[in-house]
This record gives C-alpha cells, structure tokens and sequence, in this order.
DNA sequence: CATTTGCGTAAGTAAATACTTACACATATA
DNA sequence: TATATGTGTAAGTATTTACTTACGCAAATG
C-alpha cells in the first residue's frame, strides 16, 4: 500500500465506529483484539475499520511480539480541526473580523484537503 | 425534514466536494445555480450534496422568490471541532503522556526474552 | 399569455462501503 | 511438540454512495 493510496482523513473520521476506536486508544493504546472486544461487530470487522485509520495516519500500530497495539496520531486530527477553524472563527464572531476570516477562507481554497 | 432524519455531521464533511460547497458559501451566500456552476459536477449532483448539507444542518437554504439562497451553519461544524479539541489536547502533551506509555511499551517488548 | 429561469425529484447505474465467514500463519504457551 | 492466541486476508454480499439523464413545476420575464 504505497503512499497513493492514502485515504482521506474525513473518510477516515466519517463512520461511528472509526470514531469510537479513536476515543477508545486515546484513553489507552490497546492491542486489536482488545479493541474488537469493545464492539458488537467481528473481529475482521474492527481490523479493517484499524487499517483504514492507520492509512489516513489517523492511527499508529506498534508491534509487541504477536500483538499490534493500537495508538491515537493525534497529529492528524489536529489538520482536521484546522480546516474548521475558519468556520468556528465565523461562527465566533459573526459580525467582527470579517476580513480575516476571508483570508482565512481564500488560503483554504487553494490548499483544498 | 424532521429530526429523524438528520444526518451525520462526519458524513456531512466527508465528501471533498461538500467542503468546497462549504467553503464557498462562507465567503459569500450564494444561490444553488451559482454553486453548481463551480463544480465539473451536474447541477442536480450539486443540489443532493446540498440536500445532504441541510440535513446535517451544516448549511441553512434561504428562499428568496424562486431562488435559494445557501449559509453555512458554522455551528454545527463548531461541534466538529468539540469532538476533535480532546485529541488536540492529547498531540500537545504528546511529550507528557503518551510518550511515557509507548516508552514503557517499548522498553517492555526488548527486555523480554 | 408564452417563455425562460431556478430548482426538486425520480429512475437508473457503477462503484464504494461495511459487514460476514473461512482460512492462513506466525508467535506464544503447555 | 502440540495447541492456543493474535492477527491478516480473501471471498462473498447487502447496502449506500455519488453520480447521470429526464422530467416537472413554480416564479420571473418578455
């Protein structure tokens, strides 16, 4: 799986499991059996949702003998909130600032995620 | 639309193009022609990414005579970037925390036989 | 009035998604 | 050594997605 075929983060972050995974090694890295056991779903299920996250770079897994724990790369979920950043800006101060959040916004076009 | 069947904000921006929608109408409220003409896209793949916005109460549709006019709802992407702060917290004390624990991990893997 | 404009929606489709079960394989353990 | 454990991957499937074209309808315009 060569760098082309990097997955988009917002994919990444878009389905409910993926998110709970995310929460669920923030708190702790686990191993992937022990994540599996947190959902109703297979255990496949859960590695594929995992192989997702690590090619976003959502995730990070580390190898310990036959286990593969499981990290947050918080790094990565920071760009995301980048994104919106303008937008909380917009919503923060509707009526002020304006100029730099058009700023914002027109440096966001050319660099579209 | 009632509340049932709203849709998820992820999935909202998930889609490359929503976010160009999004980051489009920030600058400026613009009418759902006016959107389409932005995009390769036919004007009707336009409208249901729209649809789907609205659903997600990520853009807000102003009737104005036959035209519709299309905000953003910056709050409702506020809420992303709630959900993301956590994990934002976590990359800023990634010297702190998180370190310790993939040192340990680490340390505990080599010194096993 | 007739025509243009702005937009919603239906129907069809190719591709992607999110699962499942079955199997393979290396690493630990008895 | 034999078995249990942790995990990857393949194959199959039902559902969802993101588009397309075609059509309809109400508001503006001539």
């Amino acid at each position: 799986m060569p760098a082309t075929t990097r997955r988009d983060v917002f994919h990444g972050i878009a389905d409910p499991t993926r998110r709970q995974i995310l929460t669920l090694v923030a708190k702790e890295p686990l191993n992937l059996n022990t994540i599996a056991e947190h959902f109703e779903i297979s255990r496949p299920a859960v590695s594929q949702h995992i192989k997702i996250l690590a090619e976003c770079d959502l995730v990070r897994i580390h190898q310990h003998g036959r286990e593969r724990y499981c990290t947050p790369n918080a790094e990565t979920l920071s760009r995301i909130a980048e994104w919106i950043e303008p937008f909380r800006k917009l919503w923060e101060s509707r009526f002020s600032h304006l100029d730099d959040l058009l700023n914002a916004l027109q440096t966001q076009t050319k660099s579209e995620p």
